[in-house]
DNA sequence: TTGCCCCTGGCACCGGGTGTCACTAACGTC
DNA sequence: GACGTTAGTGACACCCGGTGCCAGGGGCAA
């Protein structure tokens, strides 16, 4: 058989990304994904663990990239404004990605079963800062702030995303600024 | 057939509840709740719309009693302390009920399968908020400032719950209020 | 060529979830 | 008391995501 272009893992994501932006990711079948993409179904699987994993791209990547920002940041700042420093520099796109991390983000944001199988991917991001908080702090990583602060700016982040989504005109940056100031300094513009 | 005492749905949740707890979530078939509870697995799908939601009790009656609250707060204090107030009243269980609410949610938060599961209840509880935050703002709900909130305060209380499950001395309250007091004050316990 | 290893596909299986149908108990009506 | 209706239940068949297992096949070293 004239195996049609190697495949690749990057050629699965793609055909599994177009695929779901089109017709929606519970109405596309991983058989159907795996037939776009030329593989078989257990190949796919062996690509992704699961079907949702297929749309994540190089998650792991980022979250190492988010910790080593995080190893370098000057100790001498804040804790918060490390956190949230890190987390605008690890989103800092070339333009030329910014419409694959919208098809992305658009697709784990809304489609229910990506929104509930994104909790346990963001939970990485979620150990990772709460780990550096709690270097910074010297209490332990399962206290209530290290905690606290990795679930509040993660919560800041997803909700600058969502924000970033619908608006199309500013940058990802501002809005992920905004939500930052906004809840690092306790919610200034509702004490109107 | 001798029927077996009435089952009903508050018989089946215990037998989810007790099955789950003693093998883990993802070890317990659905079927092996349906014998335990005395009814057939056909049936288990009709009282839940997911294995899942079996661990959930009452909690369409929570968001409902979250929103009441919210329709009834004072419209002079702060919003965000508004929904803090809120969500601490809407989660003062009685003294009797608490078992089983560390049961339910050490279940929720600490099973991967259900802590994804999750993300789609909590966001019911969001939408009730950011609602409410974009009524007192006079801004549309799908704007930053109410979603972000919304999901700030959901962060918090989340992170509230960890620690209580891991705690076992204090106050489900004493935690909320502290996580809030925390996030909604800017961390200040990090400027030291 | 031989042997090895890795990647792949096929197959069978499990478990969650759903549509459909048949049965039965409960109820009101005539 | 016979009847039709309705709601709840269970059995069955089916779809789909995910996995274990085994059989091929291509590349590579000896």
């Amino acid at each position: 058989m004239p195996a049609a272009l190697p495949a690749g893992r990057a050629r699965v994501e793609r055909a599994a990304l177009d695929l779901f932006t089109v017709r929606g990711f519970e109405d596309v079948t991983s058989d159907e994904v795996a037939d776009s993409a030329g593989i078989s179904r257990r190949t796919f699987f062996r690509y992704f663990p699961t079907k949702a994993d297929a749309v994540w791209g190089d998650f792991a990547g980022h979250v190492s990239r988010l910790e080593e920002l995080l190893a370098a940041a000057d100790p001498a700042s804040p804790v918060l404004t490390s956190v949230c420093a890190a987390y605008v520099e690890v989103n800092d796109y070339p333009e030329a990605e910014l419409p694959l991390l919208r098809e992305r983000m658009r697709l784990i944001l809304t489609e229910p079963a990506l929104l509930a199988h994104s909790q346990l991917r963001f939970a990485e991001v979620d150990r990772v800062v709460a780990r550096h908080v709690a270097a910074r702090t010297g209490t332990p990583a399962s206290g209530l702030l290290p905690r606290l602060v990795a679930a509040s700016t993660r919560a800041a982040a997803t909700t600058a995303f969502e924000a970033w989504l619908a608006d199309g005109d500013s940058s990802l940056a501002a809005h992920l600024r905004l939500a930052f100031a906004e809840m690092s300094g306790g919610f200034p513009s509702l004490r109107g």
